[in-house]
DNA sequence: TCTATTATTGAATTATTATTCATTATTAGC
DNA sequence: GCTAATAATGAATAATAATTCAATAATAGA
């Protein structure tokens, strides 16, 4: 018999996000994630059916992981809807803070795979930003946001925010200080630009 | 001798981007773009030089065309700093309205040029930034804006917003209504969530 | 009508790379 | 130490698709 020595599984993921962040999907090869890896190439093949699944495999662990941590902040009811919202954007910054390759990924390589086929980390995706929905909803009826807003709408709205600016910090985050833009999101979500 | 039939470069380009809307830059083949164009695949060839170059040149065409036309709502000196990033977000708007196929080429590709090599593009891309950048620095200047915001983060939090709407919508233009978001755009960049 | 010139074609070429698989390495249990 | 099983390898295969180019088509001017 033979035991498979260290978690080849795990290091793979990890390298393909580096590998994915860096040249983005289409661009990388199975060559450079094995590589990056330390593994031969054919061994990706016994850890993942294809380069698609890896990819995929990323983006399931990522929201998987969210969903659950998120659990626990809006359980807590002694917050407002405003005070969860900012600690739903306090987790998302705090899951890509440690691994700026993944935000990048994400926010390139994601869209594709939404509207590709069904693929099952959709679920917990939307199972993530549904719960953001819920606490919107919670405010306004509680007459703490503005009744006017469209759900839908600004669960758009402001996860574009969000995305596009990980984005920046993560190409670039010695340049920009991810405190800095996480207070300015949530002012800027609350309150606008209007003093 | 001959001379060219119709418009071949303005129809390889509107192919390409409906093609490209569809499967993704890097899922489209020539052979698709040229069917689509009711050309050979090889005349593609006459009018651009690699795949690569078509993406680029409706970038080009997108934001050289964009920023002339903002010129001349920036000018304007009767209006308000607010009444000018309104007038903004109204051209882009306008421009992807009537053509939802490029504003999902814009939010799926744009990025990963940005990124690559120097694009002609980026200039007119950048300069268009710049302006909002100028309206929000004159609108804090006259008290009418939040002093504390940062105005990169700023342009990085709107553009997502308005990306990520336009690709909401564009997925999908019958079900939303652009007008609607629009109208919550304008509202959340001013006043934000809170009552 | 003929010819020179340029436009267009699409099959052939070429390059790239995901995936397979025959071979080799490793080790748990005997 | 031997063996049976599984892990790992990386060169070979196969498929895809960008790009090229020899052949053909069209037309302006003579």
């Amino acid at each position: 018999m033979r035991i498979k020595e260290g978690n080849k599984e795990k290091d793979i993921l990890e390298a393909a996000i580096k590998v994915f962040a860096q040249n983005g999907f289409h661009q990388s090869t199975m060559a450079q994630i094995s590589e990056q890896a330390s593994v031969a190439t054919g061994s990706i093949y016994l850890y993942f059916p294809n380069k698609k699944e890896i990819l995929q495999s990323i983006f399931d662990m990522l929201w998987n992981n969210l969903f659950e941590t998120f659990d626990t902040v809006t359980s807590n009811d002694k917050l407002s809807p405003a005070e969860k919202l900012d600690g739903m954007i306090d987790l998302l910054f705090d899951r890509f803070i440690e691994n700026p390759s993944l935000a990048i990924v994400f926010v390139n390589e994601q869209n594709h795979l939404l509207f590709d086929d069904k693929n099952p980390f959709t679920n917990n995706y939307q199972r993530f930003l549904d719960r953001g929905i819920e606490l919107v909803r919670n405010g306004i009826e509680r007459k703490e946001f503005w009744g006017e807003v469209d759900l839908t709408i600004f669960k758009y709205f402001i996860f574009g925010a969000v995305r596009n600016l990980l984005h920046l910090w993560a190409q670039n985050p010695d340049k920009y200080n991810l405190n800095t833009i996480r207070k300015n999101v949530k002012y800027l979500m609350k309150h606008g630009l209007v003093a």
